[in-house]
DNA sequence: AGCACGCCGACT
DNA sequence: GTCGGCGTGCTC
């Protein structure tokens, strides 16, 4: 390849290792050099650790104690892009270099030799002697001519035992061969017969074509409604992506969501593509990682990860559901997935699309201010699918004490069900109830390591800590004054909200849809096909069926506290309470049947309520960015969170005064701090946290500032700071 | 991240 | 006297 920078045998190289150390390290090139890039063992200390080859030595060491490089890998060489990528990222995310190599390095059996198995082939000798079960064998060759199997599969597809096979081997009818374990994907044949688009929808997917195939940065904005054909447009943009012999990759925001768009990939391109995610095991990722960097695999579908894998030339990115707040969390490394795709993209000549039918405000106002393309794309149907949206005004609601559903949620359900047809009520609480509470003292049971409260779980009988995980039984005295039998639920959650439902509706088939109730993604899957089969009259659920199910029989959505969410200061409350509302409103009649979303409110006249009633979703955007811009905060200014953490309370606290007063650094670009306050979760497994918030306009070195604002900590003991550049929360 | 070095408190 | 606490510094 030309331009690629190698280094001979003995030259000094300058290499980034894994280990958390500020800077990079020389050493000398190993017994037939390498290349720029090379990824490499290297001895450090008593170890030896991964690294990177990332330039020319920089000859500031004493070249009597230089080392020299272990060995080479076996793996293709990171590209400048990746490099760039990882030093950008870094720097926007004040991430050291080291924490973000592992993030581009998490790949099982990086360091080992490719992985060889045996194969057979047909040695073109006929066997001494024939018989029904050697016929067999000699049968599955035959078919697949030229192909080859490991023994295990070959007897298998004969159904014959391994003996049989290994008889053939002995008399040289087979031949044993060592083969890489690691093969490339399956080709995805972009020109296979597709579905047939609407207009609109051809459109778009033109639009989006034309971008790929121009060969240049570009991110455009995807908005359309639930049933718009949001993924077949941009599965058309992938197609592009594909003619063009570029590599492409899909973003989702859930594991969940993968196994029914792997159907949807195989059917359009005949294959199925890579998956990357938690739930792949080390062996698939290993042939993921390593057929990714050498071109063996077109499209990956996988988590926000996946951003950081070895493509050799990627052509397109798109972010399915680009404004869930999964896209931004923690990897060990603070980033959001959104905004590193489009810099990669930005890097490589891609293609970002960005898909949602609730935008981000972020991702909206790229669009507004020219930076981002748009294309919204119409109702499938012409008409509007979008159900008739009503508030239930609570105030005038005749509620029984420790009830949640309105005598006129209760009507409409009763009417759809006499038609057959199916409810869901949406409430966003999981468990039994939020706040378990004692009738004696009044005291609330809180976690053993975070502050937050237990929440009960009646189904497991236990209660959990939504927090952190933990779970303890349902004690039946009172922790703090030792009472018994006088512990009681305080409000509703998902499983609560079954039982009333179950007593008002006794011939009804109820299914709570809850993340926790189920063991694995599969059976949650199995269920919600179930459900899509009419399994079920009503359903009760959590933000997850908030994500991109189709119930055809669906009709009506009732939400059951459209308020939770909108209290509080979180300036992202209302944007999210939005998204959310509209996206479980667009599950209800879906199908050739029109659909009704009721919600419950108390302030049926609050900004946010109105504008999802009134669909004026542009509306919506325009206030909210007004207000947005009017106080300075993202996308309209900077924000960055400092979260100090510790055991002793006292010492977080006083890092965080102590952080707070020396503010010259921030005072200097005209930033401004606030806090220090309790962080969002304030206590995680024993450790306190403490956040302060950063403020600043657009366009100062804002990174800069704060990097020069803490540098000066010296932390000690068991203290620990990290920065969260763009924070999601800022309460 | 590990691991060695080194400087102060409470034990045989 | 010395065993061991973990604060500090180094790794090419």
């Amino acid at each position: 390849m030309s331009g690629q920078e190698y280094f001979h045998e003995g030259d000094r190289v300058a290499v980034l290792t894994t280990q958390p150390l500020d800077r990079l390290l020389d050493y000398r090139a190993p017994e037939g050099g390498c290349f720029l890039g090379a990824y490499c063992e290297v001895p450090l200390g008593p170890r030896k650790v991964l690294g990177v080859v990332w330039g020319p030595g920089q000859g500031d060491f004493d070249s009597s104690k230089l080392r020299r490089v272990n060995r080479v890998l076996d793996v293709a060489p990171m590209r400048t892009e990746m490099r760039l990528l990882l030093g950008k990222c870094a720097d926007y995310t004040l991430t050291p270099m080291p924490a973000m190599l592992r993030l581009a390095t998490r790949a099982p059996g990086l360091s080992d030799p490719p992985s060889m198995r045996k194969i057979l082939r047909s040695g073109g000798k006929a066997p001494d002697r024939m018989t029904p079960a050697r016929e067999k064998v000699l049968a599955v060759m035959e078919e697949f001519g030229g192909l080859a199997f490991t023994p295990g599969e070959l007897s298998g597809m004969a159904g014959v035992t391994s003996s049989v096979v290994k008889g053939l081997v002995k008399q040289g009818v087979l031949v044993e061969e060592e083969a890489p374990r690691d093969v490339p994907f399956p080709a995805l044949d972009p020109d296979m017969p597709s579905k047939d688009l609407t207009e609109d929808q051809t459109r778009a997917a033109d639009e989006l074509a034309a971008g790929v195939t121009s060969g240049k940065y570009g991110t455009t904005l995807l908005k359309g409604v639930t049933g718009s054909g949001k993924t077949e447009v941009y599965l058309e943009a992938v197609a592009a992506c594909l003619r063009k012999g570029r590599q492409a990759l899909v973003l989702l925001p859930e594991i969940a969501l993968t196994a029914e768009f792997l159907d949807r990939v195989e059917a359009r391109f005949g294959s199925r593509p890579a998956e990357w995610h938690s739930g792949v095991t080390m062996t698939a990722k290993r042939r993921v990682w390593r057929m990714i960097g050498q071109g063996g695999a077109q499209l990956v579908v996988g988590a926000r990860s996946s951003l950081f894998l070895p493509f050799q030339d990627l052509g397109l990115i798109i972010i399915d559901e680009e404004h869930d707040t999964s896209y931004k969390q923690d990897d060990g490394v603070l980033y959001n997935a959104r905004d590193m795709a489009v810099l990669r993209a930005s890097l490589c000549n891609a293609q970002v699309v960005l898909a949602s039918a609730t935008p981000s405000l972020e991702s909206w106002a790229n669009a507004e201010a020219g930076k981002y393309k748009r294309v919204d794309l119409k109702s499938r149907f012409g008409v509007a699918v979008l159900p008739e949206m009503r508030a239930i005004d609570m105030r005038a609601e005749q509620m029984l004490p420790s009830t949640w559903i309105s005598p006129s949620l209760k009507r409409a359900m009763i009417a759809r069900m006499e038609k057959g047809e199916q409810s869901l009520l949406f409430l966003n609480r999981r468990g039994y109830a939020p706040v378990t509470i004692c009738r004696a003292c009044g005291a609330q049971v809180a976690c053993d390591h975070c502050d937050s409260r237990m929440v009960e779980h009646r189904f497991m009988k236990r209660l959990m800590c939504h927090q952190c995980g933990e779970t303890k039984p349902m004690p039946d005295a009172c922790p703090s004054c030792k009472v018994e039998g006088k512990m009681a639920p305080v409000g509703p959650g998902v499983e609560r909200l079954g039982e009333e439902a179950a007593a008002l509706f006794p011939e009804a088939r109820i299914t709570v849809l809850s993340s926790d109730l189920f063991g694995s993604a599969r059976a949650l899957k199995e269920r919600i096909r179930e459900i899509a089969e009419g399994g079920a009259d009503i359903i009760l659920g959590t933000q997850l069926v908030a994500k991109g199910h189709n119930f055809p029989l669906l009709t009506l959505v009732g939400v059951i506290d459209a308020d939770l969410g909108l209290q509080g200061s979180d300036l992202r409350a209302a944007e999210r309470t939005f998204q959310l509302m509209r996206q479980v409103a667009g599950r209800a009649g879906r199908a050739d049947r029109p659909g009704e979303a009721l919600l419950q409110t108390f302030q049926p006249e609050h900004p946010v309520i109105r504008a999802i009633l009134s669909g004026d979703e542009e509306g919506f955007w325009r206030a909210e960015a007004a207000e947005r811009q009017a106080a300075g905060v993202p996308p309209y200014g900077r924000m960055a969170g400092i979260i100090l953490s510790g055991s002793d309370v006292a010492q977080v606290f006083d890092l965080g005064n102590a952080l707070a007063r020396n503010d010259a650094a921030l005072r200097a670009i005209g930033a401004q701090v606030y806090g220090p306050a309790p962080a969002p979760i304030a206590r995680v497994r024993g450790r306190h946290r403490v956040r302060l918030l950063v403020k600043a306009a657009k366009g100062t070195p804002f990174q800069d500032a704060i990097t020069r604002w803490t540098a000066p900590v010296k932390l000690r003991g068991d203290l620990r700071l990290s920065v969260d550049i763009d924070p999601q929360n800022f309460f």
